[in-house]
DNA sequence: AAAAGACTCAACCGCGGAGAC
DNA sequence: CGTCTCCGCGGTTGAGTCTTT
C-alpha cells in the first residue's frame, strides 16, 4: 500500500469508526440537505459537517453519481450509446470527459455500460475491445444499427418515451423533422440542451452509414437545435453548486428498452451502408459468430 | 421450485495531480 | 524544495437481481 494510502487510511481511522457499503435514507437525506443548504465541494469538511460517519470520497461519489438532482436515469437511448461510441473511439477509457458531454450521465455510468454491454459484445465476437476490428465492426454495424432505431423511434407513438422527452415543436412533413426525440428529465431539474458534440457526432455517422448516396430526408441533428423547443434555462442551482432540492422520490424509469438488445438491424442495409473492404472479419476464424447468440448480440452471420 | 450461472451497477480502492504550507 | 491533504479519475469488486437449466 502506498504511504499516501496509509496516510489518508490511519487519518480516517483516527475520527471514527466510518461506515461503508450502501448508503441509507438517513444518510442519503443529510447529505442532500447539506448540500441543499452550503453546496457541493469540500467533501472531507462535509462529510463531518453533515454528520456523516463516511469519507469525503464516499459523500463525493454518493452525490455525484446518484442524489444529484440532474442525474439521468434509465436506459441509454441510441443518441448516447451512439455518442459513446464516438467519443470512445477519440477518447478512450476517459469516462468522465466522456461524460461531460452527456448531460446526467455520470462517468460511472458509462463505465458500467461500456465494460457490461460493448466489452460483452467484443467477447462474443471474440475481438480485443480496443482493437481496430472492434472499431471497424462498432462503425460498421453497431453505429448503422443505432442510427437505424433512432430512425424506428422517429415515428410517433403516444407509447413511447421518446415521445416524452424533447418535443421539437415543429412537427414538419420531412420524415425525420418529425421526429419527437426526448430526454429522461427528473421532473425537480431542467435539463440540458443537446450537446453540439452529440449532434456533430450523429451526423457524422448518419451521412457515414450511407456514403454513396445520402438521402435528402438523412436525419440531421442539428435540426433538434434549431427546431427545438427544449428548455435553455439552467438547472435549478442557487449558486455556488447550492441546490434547490425539493425532497421527492427520485426516481424517473425510461419503460422503453434503449439497450443494444433491443435493437433490431437489418443485415442488408448493414451490408449496403458498410465501407466494407477495410473490414477483416476472417481472421477471428469461420466459428468466429456461429455461436448461440441471443438477442443481445447486435451483429450475427446474416449480418455478414 | 430450486439451483446455478450471468448480469448489473453502486460502491470501494489505489493512484496521481494540484495546491497549501 | 519536500510534505501533507484533498480531490477526482479509472479500475475493480461484490451484493442483489435476473435468467436459464
Amino acid at each position: 500500500m502506498s504511504t499516501i494510502a496509509k496516510r489518508e487510511l490511519s487519518s480516517n481511522e483516527e475520527e471514527s469508526e466510518l461506515r461503508r457499503g450502501p448508503w441509507t435514507l438517513e444518510e442519503d437525506s443529510l447529505l442532500i440537505h447539506y448540500i441543499a443548504r452550503h453546496g457541493e465541494g469540500r467533501w472531507n469538511m462535509l462529510a463531518k459537517s453533515a454528520g456523516l460517519k463516511r469519507t469525503g470520497k464516499s459523500c463525493r461519489l454518493r452525490w455525484l453519481n446518484y442524489l444529484k438532482p440532474d442525474i439521468k436515469r434509465g436506459n441509454l437511448t441510441p443518441q448516447e450509446q451512439l455518442l459513446i461510441l464516438e467519443l470512445h473511439s477519440k477518447w478512450g477509457n476517459r469516462w468522465s470527459k466522456i461524460a461531460q458531454h452527456l448531460p446526467g450521465r455520470t462517468d460511472n455510468e458509462i463505465k458500467n455500460y461500456w465494460r457490461t454491454r460493448v466489452q460483452k459484445q467484443a467477447r462474443q465476437l471474440n475481438i480485443e475491445s480496443g482493437s481496430k476490428r472492434f472499431i471497424d465492426a462498432v462503425k460498421c454495424f453497431w453505429m448503422p444499427r443505432l442510427l437505424q432505431k433512432m430512425e424506428q423511434n422517429n415515428s410517433p407513438s403516444p407509447h413511447s418515451s421518446m415521445s416524452n422527452m424533447m418535443n421539437l415543436g415543429n412537427s414538419g412533413e420531412a420524415s425525420m423533422s418529425s421526429m419527437s426525440s426526448t430526454f429522461n428529465i427528473p421532473s425537480m431539474s431542467s435539463p440540458s440542451p443537446p450537446q453540439k458534440e452529440f449532434i456533430d457526432a450523429a451526423n457524422h455517422f448518419s451521412t457515414m452509414s450511407n456514403p454513396i448516396n445520402p438521402s435528402p430526408d438523412s436525419f440531421q441533428f442539428s435540426q433538434l437545435l434549431e427546431n427545438s423547443e427544449y428548455p435553455k434555462s439552467s438547472p435549478n442551482v442557487l449558486e455556488n453548486n447550492v441546490y434547490s432540492y425539493p425532497i421527492q422520490d427520485n426516481c424517473y424509469v425510461d419503460t422503453n428498452n434503449y439497450g443494444m438488445e433491443g435493437l433490431n438491424m437489418d443485415p442488408l442495409s448493414a451490408m449496403e451502408t458498410c465501407d466494407f473492404p477495410q473490414f477483416d472479419f476472417q481472421t477471428a476464424g469461420s466459428e468466429w459468430m456461429l455461436d448461440s447468440m441471443g438477442d443481445t448480440t447486435l451483429w450475427n452471420m446474416d449480418a455478414m
